[in-house]
RNA sequence: GCCAGGGUGGCGGAAUUGGUAGACGCAGUGGACUCAAAAUCCACCGGUGGCAACACUGUGGGGGUUCGACUCCCCCCCCUGGUACCA
């Protein structure tokens, strides 16, 4: 394209002067604004650099805050880096390039790149979470949850990964794979550290409905957490004196129909309610299930298997002896692990009993039990359902209501009570791995010994070469210097921990640090933080609806607890950009060679082309295709702005010092009314629509008056920062847009004289006319009526009414 | 299976409380400029029929409510994301 406008030495040049007049620097506790912290989900700094899809939610939050900042707000904007993480120490292991040197490297790049876009942030609250002096501070917030009791240690069976030589979280796993690789995972146990979220659950949960996130994000957390509200139940073990068994059941109701049991192939009792005769199928069954991957026990497990246990528990309702079975569809760590079977009304249970031709009782009218399990609660009649001494009886209920009766029942007679279970585990909150936040603890045998705030932080020692230790632990393993901590004064041994914190760890908390980055004496100060917090606005992907947003949510209440914040939440709004897909409307990735590098469409277009084009391609929240026409498009509208107010020798031309005709006036107005308005929605894609209409109008005037013209700057201002600085200092303006009010629309100009009407006849629009504003319903009616093409749809029928909205439509009924 | 969000021209997408469907951009077609091309500028641009005026039709499919439905209600289909034996 011939004529680009000078957009390299315009963007390097204002890039320059942001960043010599710290343009941006937020200014803590300042109290003549209104604060807003504008938060962006700092990155992984990957050694394939920046990808498109980065720059989206940036440039959506950059073009937020310096919209903010014209509407007179104190603005915190930063960014860091999230740096711990596995890839730096693969790549470590491959190479022996050091962690800390690869992950240097790799921030460079991720900084020049998203410098490169012109975005407002205030670096020199820049943080790093591999940073000795930023983990210091994690590494103080888990003392704090350690004080609290709410870390602890524990042998789990966790997912060990002998190929990567770690064990990874569920979360990592898939479909019995690691996520990473997707080098087989089995079950193995090791020793864990692991943080009680399950404490939270109910805040977590509670809180989650006066925050301003999408309800697909909340309902994700609130699945996540998994609450069921129903009752836990004891049935005695026949021929067991003192041993009985106890259920979690949200269907108290159905406990007539309970025709037998299940207990999960870990539960502890198992091996002694096991009969003599049935103890090698029952051992055989546990342990084949014991071996089995989580893959085979769910995805692919579609038949049930299970073994009689040889014996019968007592139904606490009707004193029934019912079998006592081992399966492993019951899984041990939900609930009790073990669970009444009422098959008539459960489908996993009716499966079961199919499979196993055991007794199928129907409880609950309303469903053909003869075909599948009927579940309904609300549409089903309660039936078979009384003791056969008539003291308890919920016959003729619905099953919603016999729930709280029988629950009632329960507690009356002490064989069972209310109880709530979550879905929600504890969080497995340590990594086989060197690269992460070493745990300030000391071991002596099996006690833990925290260390004191004053030696922090434990720093990770640098070794000479990053191996796997082999044995399962780190390759913090091989550290012996560093792993032997010999007291001074007793001359007693004690040993450090070779875990690390995951990755989370770090992210769980740096939008507090942000408030207060170079703090050395505590994490960050009060005042900031109630100053700051909490943050008005957090964009990020969607595939950190769940783990990290709840983690850090987690934290954030701990720390509410202990009097360190001042906010229950941390994130006040929550917008989830989409995903930017290749051309070919898939996925990018390397392999479909579709990825689009953010450096080389700056090279091409520029900076503010590149920002306009990821806004205008779509709303934020979609997912959209790339089209690289679709950039010329932007790019057109920016060079033609250009063309039309700069000549070729680089100066502005004559602007017309006479006021706008009525006419520019409205667009200027409604302009300045819809760009806000959208931009208050984050509806960016209409918000440069609009700007188009606006800049489509400038063109065909004959002369463009300067009143037009700078408000226009302005409300490009946030979009195309570069080109509307340099337009700005055209103008003769001295001073940096970045604070110029933002203008203010005048509701007198938006209002017209005239407006048109569509006229219809039976719903369909048959003529237009042009009336004054707020005329009355006859003079409309009479101006419709004059109209040729409404007088011959209307000839020779009857009228049968005629509506008049005015300011918007006519229509006139006939038959 | 369950939960959530979507289906609008050739494409990305617009449409306040139900009130002229297709703003804006891309692609395409025709024209101007040019020796020519690129760039630029102007015009057209959902489909069918018609020289045209215009008519009919059209927002995933089928019903309904309404003077009027992309918008509200019911049923169904498809796509995306999440989740998956959670008792």
């Amino acid at each position: 394209m011939a004529d680009r406008y000078p957009f390299t030495k315009i963007e390097a040049k204002w890039q320059q002067y942001w960043e010599e007049n710290k343009t941006f620097k937020a200014i803590d506790n300042l109290t003549d604004k209104p604060k807003y912290y504008i938060l962006d989900m700092f990155p992984y700094p990957s050694g394939a650099g920046l990808h498109v899809g980065h720059p989206e939610g940036y440039t959506a939050t950059d073009i937020f805050s310096r919209y903010k900042r014209m509407r007179g707000f104190n603005v915190l904007h930063p960014m860091g880096w999230d740096a711990f993480g596995l890839p730096a120490e693969q790549y470590a292991i491959e190479t022996g390039t050091p962690p800390s040197i690869k992950t240097a490297e790799n921030i460079a790049t991720f900084k020049r790149q998203i410098k490169s876009l012109g975005f407002s942030y205030d670096w020199d609250r820049e943080i790093n979470t591999t940073d000795e002096k930023y983990y210091k501070w994690t590494q103080w917030i888990f003392l704090q949850l350690y004080k609290k009791g709410l870390a602890y240690q524990a042998e789990v069976a966790v997912n060990w990964c002998p190929e990567l030589g770690t064990v990874l979280a569920n979360e990592e796993v898939i479909d019995g794979k690691s996520e990473r690789g997707g080098y087989p995972v089995i079950r193995k146990p090791m020793r864990q550290w692991m943080l009680k979220i399950t404490e939270y659950a109910e805040r977590l949960l509670d809180d989650l409905d006066n925050l301003d996130w999408s309800e697909s994000i909340k309902d994700m957390q609130r699945n996540w957490i998994g609450k069921s509200e129903g009752a836990d139940v004891v049935f005695p073990v026949d021929g067991f004196e003192d041993l009985s068994l106890e259920v979690f059941t949200t269907r108290p109701d159905t406990l007539f129909g309970a025709t037998y049991m299940v207990m999960a192939p870990e539960h502890p009792y198992l091996q002694t309610i096991t009969s003599a005769e049935n103890r090698s199928a029952v051992d055989s069954y546990r342990q084949k299930a014991e071996r089995k991957s989580d893959l085979d026990r769910t995805d692919l497990a579609k038949e049930k298997t299970g073994v009689f246990t040889g014996s019968y528990a007592i139904n606490p309702v009707n004193q029934k002896r019912i079998p006592i079975w081992v399966s492993d569809y019951v899984l041990m760590s939900y609930g009790t692990g073990a669970i009444m079977a009422v098959p008539a009304h459960d489908t996993r249970d009716y499966e079961f009993a199919q499979a196993f031709e055991l007794p199928i009782v129907e409880v609950v009218s309303g469903g053909d039990i003869s075909q599948e399990a009927f579940t309904d609660i609300e549409d089903g009649v309660m039936v078979n359902s009384a003791s056969q001494d008539g003291d308890f009886s919920i016959d003729g209920l619905k099953p919603s209501v016999a729930i709280g009766k029988t629950i009632e029942w329960l507690e009356k007679t002490n064989k069972g009570k209310a109880a709530v279970n979550y879905k929600l585990r504890d969080w497995l909150f340590s990594r086989q791995r060197y690269w992460g936040e070493p745990f300030p603890v000391l071991h002596d045998g099996d006690n833990s010994i925290p260390l004191s705030t004053s030696d922090l932080p434990l720093t990770l020692p640098v070794l000479e070469r990053i191996k796997p230790s082999g044995t399962g632990e780190s390759p913090l393993a091989n550290a012996k210097e560093w792993l032997e901590v010999v007291d001074p004064e007793t001359g007693k041994v004690f040993k450090r921990e070779t875990n690390t914190m995951p990755q989370w760890a770090g992210s769980c908390w740096y939008y507090l640090r942000f408030i207060d980055p170079h703090n050395e004496d505590q994490a960050w100060d009060p005042e900031k933080e109630k100053y700051w917090m909490p943050v008005d606005l957090y964009i990020g992907g969607a595939e950190h609806a769940v783990l990290h947003l709840l983690y850090a949510r987690f934290w954030h209440k701990v720390l509410y607890d202990l009097g360190f914040v001042s906010t229950r939440e941390p994130f006040r709004k929550l917008v989830n950009q989409g995903m930017i897909l290749g051309t070919d409307g898939e996925k990018m990735s390397k392999s479909r060679g579709n990825v689009i590098n953010p450096d080389e469409v700056v090279a091409q277009y520029g900076a503010d082309t590149m920002r306009l084009y990821e806004m205008f391609m779509g709303p934020l929240e979609r997912s959209k295709p790339w089209n690289t026409s679709g950039i010329e498009g932007v790019y057109r509208f920016l060079n033609k702005l250009w063309r039309h107010f700069i000549d070729d020798s680089g100066e502005l031309i004559q602007l017309s010092s006479e006021k706008p005709d009525a006419e520019t006036l409205t667009v200027i107005h409604a302009s300045i009314k819809k760009v806000g308005n959208d931009l208050d929605n984050l509806a960016f894609n209409t918000a440069i629509s609009q700007l188009m209409v606006y800049s489509n109008h400038m063109r065909d005037l004959d002369t463009v008056p300067r009143e037009a013209f700078e408000t226009f700057v302005a409300l490009l201002a946030p979009f195309a920062p570069h080109m509307a600085e340099e337009l700005w200092s055209l103008l003769g303006h001295e001073t940096t847009l970045a604070y110029q009010a933002w203008p203010v629309y005048d509701e007198s100009h938006l209002t017209t004289k005239t407006v048109t009407l569509a006229v219809q006849v039976n719903g369909k629009v048959r003529a237009q006319i042009e009336i004054d504003v707020d005329a009355d319903k006859d003079a409309v009616l009479k101006a419709a009526h004059d109209q040729a093409p409404i007088q011959q749809h209307v000839e020779g029928k009857t009228i049968v009414k005629e509506i008049v909205v005015p300011n918007r439509i006519v229509n006139i009924v006939v038959k």
